[in-house]
DNA sequence: ACCTGAACACCGTTCAAGT
DNA sequence: ACCTGAACACCGTTCAAGT
């Protein structure tokens, strides 16, 4: 695939964004990259001070291709979500991308074009500016965290999976009655943890996002930071 | 440290949870392991299938631990509540641990001991049975996530954690206020994920079982499946 | 029966030596 | 000025050979 050749940082990271979309979780390398690229990993950190460094930025890319043709559409919650799932299916297929995402934040066009849009929803909440921030905040980490847990989850290999399942089978069916009640109670319809992961990352944004609706909605809920007035 | 002698399970269990909680994040392995117990690292796969098994063993324990001496107080939130600070303490100090734990469950007593109570607060607190299996899900993945999301970014070493922030720093004051002015609005009050992670484990943790007592609770909210009655 | 040593197939990163 | 090769200091895991 690769004659010699001089590489922009660029190329190295289209190429990166490719490996990493085609080779199984987990299993990229420095040194798959320069293979790839038919050069010696060593003249790769010419480009990057660290995999990491590399990482954060074909990260940036992902996230910027995931807002790529994003319309804002709908009332706020429907803006945040929908944003937020674009962000999800993105790093859905890049679990350690996920992982140093959350860890870091990217930093670049992409992150920026992220928080420029949730922020803007935001403001057309009703929140006070004062308090937008902080929810801001709060949303951000909630999300990658989400997102990232959920990466985590798709990297585990399918005997690992096996592995956990069969614990958590064991751990919930032989479960001794007496000292666990509630276990033994609902033995039968508890999931693990891996189950049904996008009602379980759309359910919990939305009460998220409900919960803060509440809070500006003079109806409702206890407003933070005094009564509104109208 | 080391005689030469067989170690049991459990005994390397225990060298496991001190090694790991006495060495820098990220920076524990099988072979380690071995050499703190005086033995060869392959020597250990007659205990464990896997690095993987073993750590899971691990985060067990720490469960456990983190389990230990909790006794039940207050409402149902509050229940909740101080079970997942301690176990967000607990995995604190061991982000490795938190990731494995996050990914598959560990599946032992420690895990049953921590299902149990969350179910058995569910319980309590009016919502009705059919409604429990699904409630605890999504509160275990939510939790499950924010703290290895969290303890992922505590194994951040110090100088990438200091490039994130000159990162986060340019994305964020850097922006083009033409193309962003939401951010430019904000930039000077936004924070990056990293930080006040406490604050924002308890305020979003904090808002989901609100936003489940809003379900349970005859005057407010929507109640999910139905009105109820009284 | 149990454990060891050596090996396999990898890592990220550095740096002297080459072109 | 740029890149390479070789090396350093590691990994998880396997398995023949030893006790």
């Amino acid at each position: 695939m690769a004659g010699r050749r001089r590489w922009s940082t660029e190329e190295i990271l289209d190429a990166a964004v490719e490996l990493l979309r085609t080779s199984d979780a987990e299993s990229f390398s420095v040194r798959k990259l320069a293979a790839v690229l038919g050069t010696d990993s060593s003249s790769l950190y010419r480009h990057f001070r660290s995999k990491t460094e590399l990482l954060r930025a074909v990260a940036d890319r992902i996230l910027l291709a995931a807002v790529d043709g994003y319309r804002p559409e709908g009332d706020w919650k429907q803006r945040i979500t929908a944003l937020a799932l674009r962000v999800r299916e993105a790093f859905g297929e890049h679990p350690q991308l996920a992982a140093v995402w959350a860890r870091y934040a990217s930093g670049g066009t992409g992150s920026r074009l992220v928080m420029e849009e949730v922020l803007q929803a935001l403001s057309a909440s009703g929140l006070p500016d004062a308090e937008i921030p902080a929810r801001y905040h709060r949303i951000a980490v909630l999300i990658a965290a989400l997102i990232a847990s959920e990466a985590g989850v798709g990297a585990v290999t399918p005997e690992e999976r096996a592995q956990g399942t069969e614990l958590f089978r064991v751990a919930v069916f032989g479960a001794d009655p007496e000292r666990f009640p509630a276990l033994a109670r609902f033995a039968r319809d508890v999931r693990p943890l891996g189950a049904d992961r996008r009602a379980a990352f759309e359910e919990i944004l939305a009460a998220h996002l409900a919960h803060i609706e509440a809070a500006t909605s003079p109806t409702r809920g206890p407003a933070r930071g005094g009564p509104p007035r109208r």
